[in-house]
DNA sequence: CATGAATGAGTCTTCATTCAT
DNA sequence: AATGAATGAAGACTCATTCAT
């Protein structure tokens, strides 16, 4: 692992001293890939540090502390997603339904459905002091995502005429299914994928939004 | 503090020796609310046994080490939680529709769906090493309800004659709806209540089987 | 090194666990003896625990912290100290010539002024923070032994017509004595002994008091 | 902080690049505000950079060591004080009394007597280490002055004819009255002052010497 | 000369586990 | 069965010192 980490090092020239931001990112990274690796628990400044091929007291150098270190981590996790569900909903076309695919579909996409990533969220789920954390970084980023949703929801159930659907019902649901299915992808790994996520809430949509969006095609293998 | 305990425990004429099953349900408890006083981190062998008002070596008695403890505590709530919806189910009319809200309403009773409880359930999502518990404990449980939840699904479908709905899929949509609600619950106890998740697995199996599943009566109050 | 912690540890039949009491004592012991040899500041849980030949954490088991531990021990020394020119003064006889000589012999008995446990005091004048537990723990007793010191002299005064000697004067210029002389002590232990600070202050008191106090007789040694 | 610090500094076009004494008295100064603020044991390289304004490496630069740098800012205070009673020795009249109270104002002058350089010097009292650098740079300065004195209370003793008082006693007593009384300044700045000190000081002398030392005026104000 | 990022040995503290009583 | 003192490995954090720029 030293090697590794070594050989890794100087691959590209390291400079010896890198710029402050550079070594932040640096150290953000190999705080994602020890969560990933030994759990949230797991992940002390030595294995944050080796993972970076880094000293040891540098960590406390760029960001005080480990509980510091942890919340920039989160913070950086959710403004990654922030700034990618946020991309998807510009980039689709005007159409509401075309939008709201667009932030399911940010959920799922490999950039941010990444196993390493959803055991960070998790993993600050997983405890009080940091879902203190979670709230105090990512509440606003939620509810601005939820209020999206529901303004969009709006605008396809007045379209459609469906009668009888509540759109804050369907973002909060919606908002529901995003975290129970990546849960799931955490725990069953290779039951549930994020194919079967969009899979279900594209039949969930479908099953509302009838003249919106389409069914998906049957599937031969065992969801 | 310690005094207090101990005062408070010989007041009722405690048996000085307890059965070994008692001993393991009250240290078994004090971990439940151990956790959700102090996180999963945050427990140790100590707060336990504070909170059972027992001596620190007792644990080591009757679990041997503290991983088995919270093994044992898990499995304690796997299991309370399986008898609690399969009795649910087995009490509910014959109608498959009272049998799957049967199932639906047993994850968020007050006896199943308490913060205390569900930050027990999180704290083991959150670790990786915890998540392999969870695996070997509770993955035979969770396919169980699923199948049963998917028979219930293919039942009511012939019966209604619903065109376009998948069984599975439902059953598993479901079930993210549990977990992505009960983490609503465990993050923002505040703004999402069991009432409010209620409302909206209501919402979604009116919407996919309005002969059988009433919608839910507007409400006045926000959420 | 540790062989000799062993013997030392084995010659007596150690008990395993001892008493708390006994156990504190040990402890602050240890840390008189540690501050002693390595200084204030080279003082470490390590070198305390090594020194009384007991394992690393039981300090933090009976003391909670560091700091806690540094200034039970300097209570300890402060009692130590106080009750030992109070049972000198209380023994010596009626005369306050007698008492005052008492309560000045008992700042240079042997069992006070020993070089280690002068080093722990002047560790503990060295430090702002330990500055602040001195004044917490120790104010109230320099406090006690002033008023005593000025009563004696006011007694003596009366009784030998001792005109233009103000007590409170004579108090606290001897309470600035035993810490300079004490400091010098611990400074030039080869050039200034305990004997020389007892001929100081005789020498001081038959200079005020003629008819109360002897001169000390001549010496020939140096200093 | 560094912004202000910098911003502050270059407001008055500062040199970039500073003679050696300069910046080595800079530093020393920077040091002794630190130990002052923060206690010896709470002074670090970045403290004392920081109150300086200067780069954390200049230290290196300068004075090799952290050991090195507290030596030269004692060795500096030493000089000092050495110069200060050195001076006021020469200027004062022929008088040995004069001489003699002149060394002794010295002491408790405000530029001597300054609550952070006393801080400094119990700092180097307080430890082995430090007690040892202090043997061996002030050894020589203390013994300059007790000689001093000596000669001194001898010519005041042939003088005024007086019998039965040993020039080194008084010498020797009064060094301990110094030390004290800084002492007692240190630890209880509010009960005890300089002037207080110089009252005593000047009891003692007049009881010894009533011919060449008149007793201080009575003061109303307690202590 | 000067800077400040980087290093890593050394500290205090926590805590699961052991074991004499 | 039960107790709780004792152990010691492991973790977060500090800080003097180094060195590339």
């Amino acid at each position: 692992m030293n090697d590794v980490t070594k050989t890794a090092k100087s691959a590209g020239k390291p400079p010896r001293t890198a710029s402050k931001e550079v070594r932040r990112q640096q150290l953000i990274e190999a705080t994602i890939e020890s969560i990933a690796k030994h759990g949230l628990a797991g992940t002390t400044m030595t294995t944050v540090t080796r993972e970076a091929g880094l000293s040891l007291g540098l960590v406390n150098f760029h960001f005080s502390t480990k509980q510091n270190l942890l919340e920039e981590t989160l913070r950086y996790l959710a403004e990654e997603h922030h700034q990618f569900w946020k991309k998807s909903y510009e980039k689709a076309n005007l159409a509401p339904e075309a939008k709201l695919a667009a932030i399911v579909a940010a959920h799922f996409h490999p950039t941010i459905c990444k196993r390493k990533k959803i055991t960070v969220w998790y993993g600050f789920f997983g405890e009080s002091k940091s879902r203190a954390s979670y709230r105090k970084l990512v509440a606003d980023i939620d509810a601005e995502r939820l209020n999206l949703s529901v303004r969009l929801c709006r605008d396809i159930i007045a379209e459609g005429g469906y009668e009888n659907v509540d759109p804050e019902n369907v973002a909060m649901t919606l908002e529901g299914l995003y975290d129970g299915f990546w849960l799931n992808i955490l725990i069953y790994p290779k039951e549930f994928t994020r194919f079967d996520a969009m899979r279900r809430i594209q039949e969930y949509l479908a099953s509302l939004f009838p003249k919106h969006f389409e069914r998906p095609p049957p599937t031969d293998c065992k969801g």
